[in-house]
DNA sequence: TGTATTCCCTACTTACCCGATAGGGTTTAT
DNA sequence: ATAAACCCTATCGGGTAAGTAGGGAATACA
């Protein structure tokens, strides 16, 4: 299940695509436009910013702006940083992978070969999903 | 997330469609070999008796049989069943459907978009596979 | 008929984490 | 100076996953 903190930063991303401005928004702005909470999405862009995909601008007239070009943002990225792992098990993760305490050898284990093939046919389609597709298609 | 509940789960049912004496099971044996807490299986178990997929037989040489050729058990009933819905959004689950409390339409919700493609490539992997092909796969 | 075996059922516990809130601090434009 | 905006840390409530506990009920077999 994806968390909110993950639809939430999504629904950021896309909303500060689509107003093409140059110009910084504000968290209160896309808070109030969006439907989520100000301070949670306050914190939802605060590690976006420090993960490097948007730049903040404080002061009057300040706000978050995107760093790189939405063809550039894929979402698969933008998932692997808000929600974790993109795998539904650690063993078949890229990023975040770990043993399984219970099985012996993972090429023994029926999961583990089951969500391997998951996980690659939800990378495919997550890797080629950049923000500007998102816009693109509303 | 695949929980450890759905994990154990399919391990178990790997594990008895393997065993083609057609014979029932213990939650003993099947606990001890995949290094699952017997009593945890024990539950997990009855869950996918009352499903339907298993059988059972109580008193000393009973235990937990298949009720279905494992070709007919797809790996998108079982997971349904033990783990809830396949899709990561519950405004996209087919089984499971849930409206957004945050979006005045779906249809502008970028989130939306893109999971209900992550749910069609997921589904298309788990639909296509059923617990025959998971054990001719070891 | 008695006993061991095995599944059946309910309740409880423990730990963790999501989502949100609180309360300031810091920087900047005007 | 002042208001606007981001920055940062701490905390909290509620829910849920994972496992534990304890016994009940059915069955095989001697």
């Amino acid at each position: 299940m994806l968390s909110k903190k993950t639809k939430y930063g999504i629904k950021a991303l896309t909303f500060m695509a689509r107003s093409k401005n140059e110009q910084p928004v504000q968290v209160a702005v896309i808070s109030k436009s969006e439907n989520i909470s100000h301070k949670f999405l306050e914190s939802i862009l605060l590690s976006l910013r420090k993960a490097g995909i948007l730049g903040a601008k404080k002061g009057k007239g300040g706000g978050y702006y995107l760093l790189k070009d939405p063809k550039n943002i894929l979402m698969s990225d933008i998932i692997r940083l808000l929600e974790g792992p993109i795998a539904m098990v650690p063993c078949v993760s890229l990023n975040f992978y770990e043993k399984c305490e219970d099985c012996p050898t993972e090429e023994e284990c029926s999961v583990h070969k089951l969500m391997l093939e998951v996980r690659d046919s939800t990378l495919k389609v997550l890797k080629n999903k950049s923000l500007q597709q998102l816009v693109d298609e509303l």
